[in-house]
DNA sequence: AGCTTACAATAAAACGTTTCACCAGAATTT
DNA sequence: AAATTCTGGTGAAACGTTTTATTGTAAGCT
């Protein structure tokens, strides 16, 4: 047996009969190259399987087309789907992808972020992991970067997000609305952007309604000691509004292991739908982010500066959806049980929102 | 202003005043370079912000240090769980890792396989989408593939999996002990060996109870009907096993929009077990595989194939816990209202497994 | 028939690295 | 002091491509 390799564009050019850059115009589509040569060549390929390696490629060519992602963490079901919708876009515009977590870690994104410059991408989409990305961002970096979803504290960045503060407020007006006196909201952290804009909005659409907030961290032991405690003592929060995720995960977690029940002990919300908040009963009341179309713009704007586009940054503000569900039902103190599983769908209206 | 470009090997050189094998021969921790020359070296690398350009570092070495990854979907939390986990590991053996998703497509995935060739990677670590995978990898590949979680039809491949046949045979026999009288099985499709080796091991331990199998796709609107006819009809089956996550979802849901519930209408188990099921109430009965440790056993087994261990292909298969809860409580017709949150955990025995 | 144009194919340079062979000088041996 | 071995450093080749400049040949024009 031959001593096989991975064939190279030679072993294509020999086999053919030709020169290698006859074989290279061939593959790339160059039109000044004979049907006949083509022919030989593309035997030629398909006979060793020869696929182009794309390091030579890229390092000659100097064009990219490769993008990098950075996402906080990839087993949060939003970030996932994040990323799908990325990599089957870019994937129809025939670029690349590297794909890294961040594992919900400041360093480890810095880290990434280093990492990722030695694949040459042509762009970079960011989730940063919090508002003070600017400084991680290595200083000598020229590819063009698309931030999403978390807004960073320095400006100057492209940014595709959700308008968290109205969307927010939707549901802390609804809570009012229903009679609510007061309103426990909690999230992980407000050094994460999105936490602090959403509890804003909360406190900009209160109305008569109380709110407090409880910052309990990212898997973070004593945050959940506060939480619990906080559950324990007397006289709950007439309704609790968790502003992330992961917050509500925990929350839902403890109220359940303390034994409180949803809406009779108190009414509950999220920011962040996820699947199973139509499936518990009551359904769980939360704001539904366009997580694909957030991944389509950035991709879209991304593209539109790696292809050369300048201008000044962009700051684009998609709209959520507020689902009504059972967990905040009209009226807690009399009618507590409306367990009725899904709800009317609520979407905010139309209004133009600007940021800062 | 200079021109700026992305710094290169050469233009460190000349700032630090040496030779580009001088500064190659300090970034790799090359021994033989005095310390004065070193700092040079390296102040001049800080300056100008320097990193490695991966292609060509790669391209001249001829090491990869560089894995690719395919799975069917990233949506799928435990598919994200397992790529989160990978790169994690990569990470502290020095690997970069590229990512892709066939997207639940077998095209896309024979594609995607294709196209990573051109990446070099040392090696693979592979989902794939159904038992047919040996066709779509590419014939001339020389780099070593471990396959995950999915059982391949031919033999040859290193894989790491989960003992499928005896956890969801432990379900069946758990359904049985409790007296139910027949179990609907349901499941995408048998096309999926995960799914054919479930069915089996559930026909194998069904003992007295009458089971039956149902297939209803992957987002099959066909299959979906067919649930949703087969679960208006009466009599209802006394229970209800659902085989993979996405199956799960959706049983759920229909269960849900009928109007029947758990477990007074009928009982219900889920092999693949997320974390709603233990939030809904009653908690649902569930496989939990070890997600983690098989992407550890991968990535320990993949990196010792890139490092010329050869030898016979290895099968290994790890051992799922089974998680009881209120969903299947023991007497169905007399005792319908166990609806208390979590419950016992029964896990598989240690028997010896010999997957042939 | 001579002279330019157009075409198809190629040789060779270049991309940013790493590595190999080599070299000058210092340190050691004889 | 001459001969040898170390030592720390460098020039140039090589990796697998793409691209540029160049060649040889056939066709089109006076």
């Amino acid at each position: 047996m031959s001593k096989s390799r991975t064939p190279s564009i030679k072993m294509v050019a020999d086999r053919a009969g030709v020169s290698v850059a006859t074989v290279s115009n061939v593959l790339n589509g160059k039109p000044t190259v004979s049907p006949d040569f083509a022919r030989r060549v593309n035997d030629a390929v398909r006979e060793l399987g020869y696929v182009v390696d794309l390091g030579a490629s890229r390092l000659r060519s100097r064009k990219a087309q490769l993008a990098g992602v950075v996402v906080p963490d990839l087993t949060n079901p939003m970030f996932a789907s994040f990323v799908s919708t990325l990599e089957h876009l870019a994937r129809l515009d025939d670029y690349d992808l590297v794909v890294v977590s961040a594992r919900n870690n400041v360093e480890e994104e810095a880290d990434r972020l280093r990492k990722i410059r030695s694949w040459r991408p042509a762009g970079l989409i960011v989730i940063p992991c919090d508002g003070a990305f600017a400084e991680r961002l290595p200083n000598g970096f020229f590819a063009p970067v698309v931030l999403a979803d978390r807004i960073p504290d320095a400006a100057g960045f492209d940014l595709i997000a959700v308008d968290n503060g109205p969307a927010a407020g939707a549901i802390a007006a609804h809570l009012d609305k229903q009679g609510y006196g007061d309103c426990l909201v909690l999230g992980s952290s407000l050094s994460i952007t999105n936490v602090r804009e959403r509890w804003e909005g909360v406190r900009a659409a209160a109305g008569r309604m109380h709110v407090e907030m409880l910052e309990i961290g990212i898997d973070d032991v004593n945050g959940a000691q506060r939480l619990e405690e906080r559950l324990r003592r007397r006289p709950l929060p007439g309704a609790l509004f968790s502003l992330d995720h992961g917050t509500t995960l925990l929350t839902y977690r403890t109220m359940a292991e303390i034994g409180l029940s949803v809406p009779a002990d108190l009414a509950f919300a999220s920011f962040d739908d996820m699947e199973w908040m139509q499936l518990v009963a009551p359904g769980i009341t939360a704001v539904r982010q366009p997580i694909e179309e957030m991944a389509e713009q950035a991709w879209a704007l991304l593209l539109r500066r790696m292809t050369g586009s300048a201008g000044k940054p962009v700051t684009r503000r998609l709209r959520c959806a507020v689902e009504i569900r059972g967990s905040t039902p009209r009226s807690p103190l009399e009618e507590a049980g409306n367990t009725k599983l899904g709800g009317e769908k609520w979407t905010l209206q139309d209004e133009p929102y600007s940021p800062e």
